[in-house]
DNA sequence: TATCCTTACGGAATTCGTAAGCATG
DNA sequence: CATGCTTACGAATTCCGTAAGGATA
């Protein structure tokens, strides 16, 4: 049994079963991935995975539990690597984070700024994608930390924790009719084509579950995964805006007004944090959780094994 | 990094470091062990051990921690194995029980028996010691399940579980003076020379307290590790015994009879089983549990990851 | 027919073990 | 000076990759 045996497997099970690309991700040859993972299932004495005929086409219920195990080990392998790193050079390595983009481009620039001031020696890596992309990225060890503003705890593994709340903004264009009947109600904006998030896209649930629960049918004329492209549009006067509060910088710029509300109008939504279980994070990782959720990563954190 | 290396840290760690003895342990050179160490010391980019000159001499800060994550992932990869040899050959392999004297001759041969009517094909491996001896043998690895009448988890990473109670009992040879003065309190027998348990071992501690709590010191002429050596001096005369209510079976036999008391007069003791935290138990070895103690095997045991 | 796993086999890289060197207590 | 770690170097083993073979959809 060898490391490269566990990982071919972790790797087959990530790849549909294909050892021809399995091969590719890992920078070898196929006849090499087939030999090792057969030596080893020779050598555990059970099959991991069904074949027919010569095509790996599922995973024996033997094998199941065993790629956990095999994860568990693998997991821990780069436990000790990272560990080791720390004391290597102190306060040097690498971060990895995965984030939505309202994440990336409204909360994370002040952190980033911040902790790239405190550990220069540090290299950031800021992996973007959907909120499902960023669990995967997670559980998948192929980022540290992972920051959305929707559960994180569909992929397997990730713990998830609560960092802060916020609620939606509507804006408009200067000059548009809302702004006149200000502080403006959902009735008053659902009057309006709409422009927000997709759904599954920062706390789209929240504005659904305002509209429909004041028995409202906004019609939805666009919705785009960013603030950015929505606030383009709001300003070439396809809808009204639906945002998140944190992306209302630079709203003069953009020509851009927030509406007037009668209170928040769409309930409080959460940006969650979320790491592996199980998985060791150098110290300035740690520092980079404070600094994003002040106290999250002394208390919650500091009760698990790493 | 590979298996091998890991295996040489942690009998480094086991064997006061001393590389010649690891290198003998494993059944190999001393001069790999030596390579293989320095290369994954290489590899992390730290140093495990203190070396003063040509000797290793501690473990450094950062190796500290290392060698538990090391420790983790030998503990998997063990694992891994346990849980594949479950498939090969269902119901079969091998099952170590650490356990004291006691257990091993008077609460064990009931389960041994039975166990060994439904799995035939488990080798059962008894090892014997002392309490803290099966609490190692437990830490280690080297047993599967610890059985003991004391703590078990003064060795890291061992779990223990409470079992059964029981008393312990007073014997003395047929014709005893004592059995004249029936029911017997505590100080008709402190009257007496006593025959009993070595001190942390089978209760010997609640046999301590209750006299010691009856403003009582009693003259312990002689104590053992077990009951059967206990019963030998006290058919001889050399005192008055008092031993674990299981080994009072054959006391016709061997010419002892019990002394009626006034209710148990020695506080109850239990009897505690212990698993290492983190290892994967084949479900024999749960069904063993099981039979030694109805109700922990399904019950406290299931609720862990193993 | 295109994809994909297995087997065979020669070459590359590791690991192992003997032996000698040297530091410590 | 006995013990014990390190280094060197040749031998053995293991691992890797090309190429050919066979099976499936």
């Amino acid at each position: 049994m060898n490391f490269q045996q566990l990982r071919y497997v972790r790797e087959a099970v990530r790849n549909n079963l294909n050892l021809t690309e399995v091969a590719a991700v890992l920078y070898t040859s196929q006849s090499g991935v087939s030999k090792q993972i057969k030596d080893l299932e020779d050598e555990l004495g059970i099959e991991l995975f069904v074949r027919s005929g010569k095509r790996l086409t599922g995973v024996t219920r033997a094998g199941d539990g065993a790629v956990e195990i095999v994860q568990r080990i693998l997991m821990e392998t780069e436990n000790l690597r990272r560990y080791a790193s720390q004391y290597v050079g102190v306060d040097s390595g690498r971060l990895v984070i995965a984030a939505t983009h309202t994440q990336a481009r409204y909360t994370l620039p002040r952190v980033v700024e911040e902790f790239n001031r405190v550990f220069p020696k540090v290299t950031l890596e800021l992996h973007q994608g959907t909120p499902r992309q960023v669990a995967i990225m997670i559980s998948n060890g192929d980022a540290d930390i992972g920051i959305a503003s929707e559960a994180l705890n569909d992929a397997p593994a990730v713990r998830a924790y609560t960092c802060f709340s916020w609620n939606h903004q509507v804006v408009v264009p200067a000059g548009h009719p809302l702004l006149g009947r200000t502080p403006a109600g959902l009735a008053d904006i659902a009057a309006y084509p709409l422009v927000t998030y997709n759904e599954d896209f920062t706390g789209r649930k929240c504005v659904d579950a305002a509209f429909s629960q004041a028995g409202l049918a906004p019609d939805l004329r666009l919705t785009a995964m960013d603030a950015d492209v929505i606030k383009t549009y709001v300003r070439r006067g396809l809808g009204v805006g639906i945002v998140a509060e944190m992306a209302l910088e630079d709203l003069d710029r953009d020509g851009l007004v927030v509406v007037d509300t009668d209170g928040p109008l769409f309930g409080s939504c959460t940006t969650m944090l979320g790491v592996r279980d199980g998985t060791f994070l150098p110290s300035f990782a740690h520092r980079f959780i404070d600094m994003f959720a002040p106290g999250l990563g002394t208390d919650q954190l500091a009760s698990r094994p790493y």
